[in-house]
RNA sequence: GCCGAAGUGGCGGAAUUGGUAGACGCGCUGGAUUCAAAAUCCAGUUCUGGCAACAGAGUGCGGGUUCGAUUCCCGCCUUCGGUACCA
């Protein structure tokens, strides 16, 4: 019998389902274990063989836990909501609802097609009514309480009323955004909007004028985390800080408890180290200053603040409120002029521009420990965002304010003396203080302590802390979100939904495109805004964050109508054992779950304090992208400066780009194939050939069936040869090579003794229509292109290794693959590549490999096409293949060393195979350990062998050492570390008598003779070196 | 700039605590089978020299510790990821 690896498959998968093989109970004596995969969206595109990956492994480690006896809630759902999914569906011009739907049911048939031991009983999508109904209870718990600074935990807003009745805004110790204290009285007689207003100071969801993302290419708001260098992660839109009245997320209240436990967690160090420097603490002091003639004082923020004593001026963000009222008469022009001139520059153009530049303000204030004058200024280094938005200038310190000195001319003084450090930089906290009157003398870290402690008692600092962390914008001018379940009065006082009235459902609307202005679609729904009783409804929608910021939680319980999770389930689940997933979430996603999860704890509302436990990251499966760009001078630039990569990024939307292979907007470029040799190069012509005639594509206008006359007129031009035969130029490849055309005609690639091995791209071109006669100039060593012309100009062409995407043409669907060597191969071959956690592009070349592998397991059972299994008892060479087996995969599986688990798999097929071995006592045992890496060919294997149940169901089998024993051992023995022989000596030899055999060796005397022999290291079992 | 990860044959990668560097697979070379090819099977394959036995070199570069270093230490280089006028 020849292993159909389709056929098995789809009738496992058949049974599986039918079955219900993995549907998982809350309710077991088992252990539990939790593996979660982060949830995909569902793009319109399906799965590319990217996505698998991390899949692939988690199923792994769920089928071989519920071998080892666990019970193992293994499920998967879609993060349906939100920004990709309405992209979608706007460009297709298909509801968001439909366009999902559709996109789910894709993936589902995707992933059920690769064979995942998913509970779908238990999926979730973040777009159901009674899914989001609990993320909008979730939202109103944050809404409904604040967090109390000295329990540590968040309270309830009716605690904050009570304590403002009682004694004003001072009453509480809270993490608040107030900034105009208020008394008892006060509060009494505030309107119920003003009273509004203030909670929204401290409540951890709330509405207020901040400063926020604005994205008008996607008209919407967005988080800190959605935006990367000025511009919107998803569309590349330029986004604009500007003020508006939104929701957001206090998280900046669980900064300090996000960072202390991080530690506690198993997680990468990579990925612990993104999310310390996204929250940013840093120590220092908080120091005001007078300024000259004026009641106001100047707050600063310095982790300096040793170096007070070298602050020679000072300067402010252009945005800073007191920037107007400080501003002199004379300099008001030119700081006016200063301010409108950052204003109008995007935070793209600002961040771009390192130019020093500022303005003095006129004014001066006093320096409060040194009590020096010294000017102010205002000037764009300084962010209005971070700390005080004002900072005091220490130039001997600080390259910056060093910078801006110089070029403003102001006085410098020398604080720091670090002499004794030759290789310091001015940044670094090492040396003694100078010029510094009370703290002359004094290290760093002691002149810190010492300074804070004086502000402190003078009155004018003290100690503080700072986080980057900000809170999160949470509200969206979008439909394709989950509404805010709150209503607004006549006088704006804002009003949670009861849980009765939950879900708010997303009302149905046909024309759900963003609108210009800051405008929500809701909006346009004046019957569903407007109450009957007057009040109205919030018509901005939540961030796509909210649904997957606590998905975990609800699989645990999925059809709980009463709470977001049953307390029993949750105390059975607890939390989740392993986190598999992208490190594209380790700021976002990642940080916001963890902030969730923390305030439900504090709630009381799940049993522990950090939501996943061991988090894994899988490394992206790239793709390759061919291109060819029309050359000018701006991307001559880029390219011989190697940035070839930023200008695929920065400028490839203003020149026309061809992924070669599909897109063919540049006529001329019509095929480029890549082949693996030239003995191979004619077949893969032909293939290549056929496919695209299949396909119906045409070559520069010919259709592709015609294409054969005109195939002399290509030459194929070869951009690197790896090697050539003896005695031919050219030799191994060298970057010179490349600036030496090589030509290929068609009969020399058919005579395969020319070349031996032809690596990389091979492009096609016509000779006669395009005239491509040279090749113009080498390319840098690692932008794998070419530039070519003809008389149209220049072009470079080549590939990129790069993330897949639709849009750069590289996308690989693992459909095609699973359909030609079937899931089982498919799985092991992803696993086979490398480390999961590394990225690697996708590459067929291997595959090949895995496939005959699984038929030679596979053929191992049988014997002239029939299923046999023999019942003798194994040998002892037979059982030491099984337990080194078991052995290694246990332990590899432990680590996450999928790849290595497949090598094992084929040493011990290999193996087995040279001895003959079909017996039942060795080959079923490693049916099991391979289970969960080819769940199919072990179901059939297992069912062949007469088993009625399915493979699921068995034991992890154990190994035992005593099978793993040699009778001899080889020894490498070295003389001086240098390996001279390898000898068997019996496993169970002494020290003594290991050194006494090796010495007398013939081919080890030869090394020794003559010599003093001045020490013998024997290691038993490993080696043994002789020392001379 | 700062933080993090990595650098090993033609390629993907292995070497788990300092102990035989290159497992396993791809590719390549030769052979068997075949009219021929695909598929399959067998053998070889780090580099250099040599018919060979064998010798020398070798894990990004330069040093160090050690009987012994891909592994540990010091100093660099390169690539990838994150982040940035963060005071």
């Amino acid at each position: 019998m020849q292993y159909q690896p389709r056929t098995i498959e789809n009738k496992w998968q058949a049974y599986w389902k039918k079955n219900d093989t993995y549907k998982v109970s809350n309710t077991s004596e088992k252990p539990k274990f939790y593996v979660l995969d982060m949830f995909p969206y569902p793009s319109g595109s399906g799965l590319h063989v990217g996505h698998p990956l991390g899949y692939i492994a988690s199923d792994i480690i769920s089928r071989y836990k519920r071998l080892c006896g666990f019970n193992v809630l293994h499920p998967m759902g879609f993060d349906a909501f939100g920004l990709p999914a309405e992209q979608y569906a706007i460009v297709h011009g298909i509801h968001p609802a439909k366009s999902t739907e559709k996109n789910i049911q894709r993936y589902k048939d995707q992933l059920e097609d690769i064979g995942f031991c998913f509970d779908w009983s238990r999926e979730v999508r973040t777009s159901d009514p009674s899914y989001y109904k609990w993320t909008q209870w979730i939202f109103l718990q944050l809404f409904g309480h604040y967090y109390d600074v000295e329990a540590n935990k968040a309270l309830p807003i009716s605690a904050l009323v009570k304590a403002f009745e009682r004694g004003g805004s001072t009453a509480v110790l809270a993490n608040h955004s107030n900034e105009t204290p208020f008394t008892a009285s006060d509060w009494r007689s505030m309107s119920k909007k003003e009273q509004d207003d203030a909670l929204m100071n401290y409540r951890l969801a709330y509405r207020k004028v901040t400063f926020v993302n604005w994205c008008e290419g996607l008209g919407t708001v967005l988080a800190n985390d959605e935006v990367k260098d000025g511009r919107s992660e998803r569309g590349n839109y330029p986004v604009e800080r500007r003020p508006m009245l939104q929701w957001s997320l206090r998280i900046t209240a669980y900064a300090e408890r996000l960072l202390d436990s991080i530690d506690s967690l198993e997680w990468t160090p990579a990925l612990k180290a993104m999310q310390r420097n996204w929250i940013g603490k840093s120590v220092g002091a908080s120091i005001l200053f007078e300024v000259e003639g004026i009641d106001e004082k100047l707050e600063i923020f310095t982790t300096r603040p040793d170096t007070i004593y070298g602050a020679t001026f000072m300067v402010l963000a252009p945005e800073h409120p007191l920037v107007p009222v400080i501003s002199t008469s004379e300099q008001k022009t030119e700081v006016q002029a200063y301010i409108t001139a950052s204003g109008s520059k995007s935070d793209r153009e600002r961040m771009a521009d390192k130019e020093v530049s500022g303005a003095f303000t006129g004014a001066y204030a006093i320096n409060p420990v040194s009590e020096k004058r010294i000017p102010i200024f205002i000037a764009e280094y300084v962010l209005m965002d971070y700390g005080t938005g004002a900072i005091m200038a220490v130039p001997s310190d600080d390259t910056r304010d060093h910078a801006f000195a110089s070029h403003f001319n102001l006085e410098i003084i020398e604080v720091v003396d670090r002499s004794a450090h030759s290789n310091a930089t001015m940044e670094d906290k090492v040396g003694t203080l100078i010029n510094s009157a009370i703290i002359n003398g004094l290290s760093i870290p002691d002149a810190i302590n010492k300074m804070i402690t004086h502000l402190e008692q003078e009155n004018i600092g003290q100690r503080q802390i700072q986080y980057k962390l900000r809170d999160a914008n949470y509200s969206r001018q979008r439909y394709w979100g989950e509404p805010f379940p709150i209503v607004y009065d006549s006088e704006g006082v804002s009003f949670g939904l009861e849980l009765s009235d939950l879900p708010l459902e997303l009302p149905e609307l046909s024309d759900f495109k963003p609108a210009s202005g800051a405008k929500s679609p809701l909006a346009r729904l004046e019957h569903w805004q407007k109450l009957d009783n007057g009040f109205i409804r919030e018509t901005d929608t939540m961030p796509g964050f909210a649904g997957s910021s606590w998905y975990y939680l609800r699989y645990m319980d999925p059809h709980n109508e009463a709470a977001f999770a049953g307390r029993d389930a949750m105390d059975y689940w607890q939390d989740v054992d392993l986190y598999i997933g992208g490190t594209e979430h380790a700021v976002g996603h990642l940080l916001y779950s963890r902030f969730w999860h923390k305030v439900l704890f504090d709630l009381g509302k799940v049993p522990t304090s950090e939501p996943f436990k061991k988090l894994v990251n899988q490394g992206m499966i790239q793709g390759r992208s061919n291109f060819v760009y029309r050359a000018n001078e701006q991307m001559a630039e880029y390219f011989f400066s190697k940035k070839l990569k930023e200008y695929r990024e920065d400028v490839q939307h203003n020149y026309p780009v061809a992924g070669i292979y599909v897109d063919f907007a540049i006529p001329e470029f019509k095929l480029a194939i890549e082949i693996k040799s030239a003995s191979k190069l004619v077949h893969l012509i032909n293939d290549t050939y056929d496919r695209f005639q299949e396909e119906g594509w045409t070559l520069l206008g010919i259709p592709i069936e015609e294409i054969g006359k005109y195939w002399n007129n290509f030459d194929l031009f070869i951009k690197k040869i790896h090697r050539a035969r003896e005695g031919e130029k050219p030799s191994p490849i060298s970057p010179d090579m490349e600036s030496t055309p090589v030509y290929i005609s068609k009969d020399m690639v058919r005579d395969t003794n020319h070349v031996t091995a032809i690596h990389v791209d091979i492009h096609l071109v016509s000779n006669d229509k395009l005239d491509i006669t040279k090749f113009l100039k080498a390319s840098p060593e690692n932008a794998n292109a070419l530039i070519i012309t003809n008389e149209d100009g220049e072009y470079i062409c080549g590939h990129a290794v790069e993330k897949m995407s639709k849009s750069k043409y590289n996308v690989i669907n693992p459909d095609e693959v699973v359909e030609r060597y079937g899931a089982d191969v498919f799985r092991m071959y992803e696993m086979f590549l490398g480390p999961i956690e590394q990225s690697k592009p996708w590459d067929t070349k291997g595959i090949d490999g895995v496939s005959k592998f699984l038929h030679r397991f596979y053929g191992l059972f049988f014997t002239d096409g029939k299923f046999l299994l023999s019942e003798t008892d194994p040998s002892t060479e037979e059982l030491k293949i099984l337990h080194q087996t078991i052995k290694k995969v246990s332990e590899d599986i432990e680590r996450f060393s999928f790849n290595t688990c497949v090598s094992q798999f084929m040493i011990a097929t290999n193996e087995l195979k040279k001895l003959g071995c079909n017996k039942r006592g060795i080959l079923l045992p490693l049916v099991t350990v391979l289970s969960p890496f080819a769940p199919h060919i072990a179901e059939e294997l297992n069912a062949l062998s007469g088993s009625d149940i399915s493979i699921t169901t068995a034991s992890f089998p154990a190994y035992n050492e005593s099978y793993l024993v040699e009778r001899e051992t080889d020894y490498p023995i070295s003389i001086n570390g240098k390996k001279r022989a390898v000898v068997a000596f019996p496993s169970d030899s002494t020290k003594e008598e290991l050194e006494k055999r090796a010495v007398e060796l013939e081919e080890i005397q030869k090394w020794i003779e003559g010599k003093q022999i001045r020490k013998v290291i024997v290691i038993p079992g490993r080696m043994i070196n002789i020392v001379v």
